[in-house]
DNA sequence: TTAGGGTTAG
């Protein structure tokens, strides 16, 4: 919301100084009554229109109507607002009201004048008032600086001002980053010492604070402990599994909370949206959609933004558009998500023709929407739209690079075969080239095969993330496509040394509601026989078209013979694979669907690989 | 009346 759109007619607001009868005045407690309930359900913009009309109306603004007020300015960030507000705290005499006083705090932290705040802070006279007051100021400070927060809650102890759940909720948001675990656990045993782990609101709070610190078993041990599960506790679990990644764990969590009888709200259906994305579950995406309508959720940006993810990720992007084009308010997120999910089909043309669009329909780009056109260039090798994007970041937005921009561009130059140019970018980059930029360039190099140049990207790379098992399988790929088996051993003893195992790849289909789940030379499934004699038939047509080679049985084989197998009549398969797919079973799929009467689909860890008619949609650039 | 907990894209 723009400034603009609120006009508060300050010049024209007759402020008077406060009397005793003014505070009671029945007029002003009747706005006050609105004030409070408008801001209590979060209608601040509707809170401060109405304090406008209030001041029209000639009623005067006492200790009653601040706070509300205040609030829905800090709320809504708008700093002039909130300054002006200030002044009519000054001239209606209400500066030393403690409720006001204690407002003015919260509004100046959360625009970060943190010295005007302390200043009110020091004026506050009345001791009375001393916890509510600390509260403010503690909650502010901390996202400044923890050790202020701290400073400020010793303080407060060293005074002997009493502490209630609240101080703690505020102390809270400073320890949610693993940094900071050990901290927050002894914030959390303080606490159990004091007597309130068992507020309800301060239980949900450290489990979402472990869950941040990346120590979800704490989080769900407290889970366990709390005996009554409000909506909030179950969000507050969802999304803490949903952050960690653990996505299976989010939707059995799900099927746990339909069971409880607590009904989801908008939060609880974004975190299972985002891990159906993640684990590719149509299925379950497609019921939530359904719940959403049936509880009336449509309108929730949030929820549509998740929804167009959620279906660009599971390879649905007939309905990712459907959503998109339903917003009836577009926002830059809802670009971004359906730019990113072209983008990670391939079809880099559409999401450009996209991005286009959204800058005439005045979205200004931010530097994650850049991340996703450029990638999307790079997939479809659009190299000089992509270039034109990366130069217009600095020169027509005004937004420095990071990294992962430099990272894209990398890649799209790469891939193009202009590796001089590639390494001259990182060369003159300004910032320090990360591992995933000298890693773009070592991608590069195994698509032209230029093994000097992947050894110095390599051994920039292993430097920088000395763990990641990704770049060292991609060197000894590089030398063994080169027929340098010396430089195969080298890579493999250095993996041995280091201790690093091959992540083991699987993939899986959907077959009657479950997922199929195959590993390399997998013999587990009850139809195993059958599958490798699918399987057989598939390599003999591959080797037919002349373009099959073995290279053992990858698990995107056996998936795809499964899915063959039990489903002859579908035209479309959908494989979700974890790592990305090989220059073998790339060659292997597109040679079936020459043959076989059926799309190929098949995401792998970086974008979507559709197979038809012989041909991939990434035209075998990934 | 005031202070505080759970939220999407890459």
């Amino acid at each position: 919301m723009s400034r603009q759109s609120l006009p508060l007619c300050f010049k024209t607001a007759r402020l008077q100084q406060p009397t005793e009868t003014s505070f009671a005045v029945a007029s002003g407690g009747k706005w006050n009554t609105q004030l409070r309930q408008l801001s209590k359900n979060g209608q601040y913009k509707q809170a401060l229109l109405l304090y406008r009309q209030m001041l029209r109306s000639g009623a005067t603004p006492n200790a009653f109507t601040f706070p509300f007020i205040l609030k829905s300015s800090a709320a809504l960030s708008i700093r002039l607002t909130g300054k002006q507000l200030h002044c009519h705290v000054v001239k209606s005499g209400c500066l030393l009201e403690p409720f006001v006083q204690t407002a003015l705090i919260s509004l100046y932290t959360k625009f970060r004048l943190f010295h005007n705040a302390l200043k009110v802070f020091d004026e506050i006279a009345d001791s009375a008032r001393l916890t509510v007051c600390y509260n403010a100021l503690i909650s502010g400070f901390i996202q400044k600086s923890l050790t202020q927060g701290f400073l400020l809650f010793l303080e407060m102890r060293s005074n002997c001002v009493p502490l209630n759940t609240v101080t703690i909720l505020g102390l809270v948001p400073g320890c949610t980053i693993p940094l900071h675990l050990n901290l927050g656990s002894s914030l959390h045993c303080l606490v159990a010492k004091l007597g309130f782990t068992s507020h309800h609101d301060v239980a949900n709070c450290f489990l979402s604070m472990y869950a941040r610190c990346e120590s979800i078993e704490s989080s769900r041990r407290l889970f366990d402990e709390i005996p009554e599960r409000s909506l909030i506790t179950w969000n507050a679990m969802i999304s803490g599994y949903s952050q960690n990644g653990l996505c299976m764990k989010v939707l059995d969590l799900f099927r746990d909370m339909q069971c409880s009888g607590v009904p989801p709200d908008e939060v609880t259906l974004v975190g299972v949206l985002s891990s159906c994305a993640n684990l590719g579950e149509q299925r379950i995406g497609l019921e939530v959609e359904e719940m959403i309508k049936f509880r009336g959720f449509v309108s929730n940006p949030f929820l549509r933004n998740s929804l167009i993810s959620m279906y660009a990720r599971c390879g649905n992007l007939v309905r990712a558009r459907a959503n998109f084009d339903a917003m009836a308010e577009k926002t830059l997120v809802s670009w971004t998500a359906i730019i990113g999910g072209y983008g990670m089909h391939g079809q880099g043309e559409v999401a450009v023709e996209l991005f286009d669009q959204m800058i005439k329909a005045g979205i200004r780009p931010d530097k994650t929407v850049f991340v996703c056109v450029l990638t999307a260039c790079s997939h479809a090798g659009l190299t000089e739209k992509g270039l034109d994007y990366f130069y217009s970041m600095k020169e027509v937005y005004r937004l420095s690079p990071l990294s992962v921009h430099y990272s894209c561009v990398v890649d799209l130059l790469g891939r193009a075969g202009r590796l001089a140019e590639a390494l001259n970018l990182i060369e003159s980059m300004p910032l320090q080239p990360d591992g995933p930029v000298w890693g773009a360039l070592l991608g590069a190099c195994k698509i032209h095969k230029n093994v000097e140049l992947a050894e110095l990207a390599f051994n920039k790379v292993v430097e920088l993330e000395p763990t990641n098992i990704g770049y060292y399988v991609l060197q000894s790929n590089i030398y063994s496509e080169a027929g340098d088996m010396e430089g195969v051993v080298r890579v493999r003893v250095m993996m041995r040394e280091r201790g690093l195992k091959k992540d083991p790849g699987y993939s899986y289909v959907e077959y009657k509601g479950e997922n199929h789940l195959f590993v390399a030379g997998d013999r587990h499934h009850p139809q195993s026989k059958e599958i490798y004699g699918m399987l057989k038939r598939l390599e003999n047509l591959a080797k037919q078209g002349d373009e099959g080679e073995n290279s053992g049985v990858h698990s995107e084989r056996l998936a795809i013979a499964f899915a063959l197998l039990n489903m002859s009549s579908i035209k479309e398969i959908l494989v979700i694979k974890n790592l990305r797919i090989c220059g073998d079973c790339h060659r292997f799929v597109k040679a079936i669907s020459k043959f076989v009467d059926c799309r190929f689909i098949v995401r792998d860890a970086t974008r979507f690989h559709h197979f038809d008619g012989g041909s991939c949609s990434c035209k075998d650039y990934w």
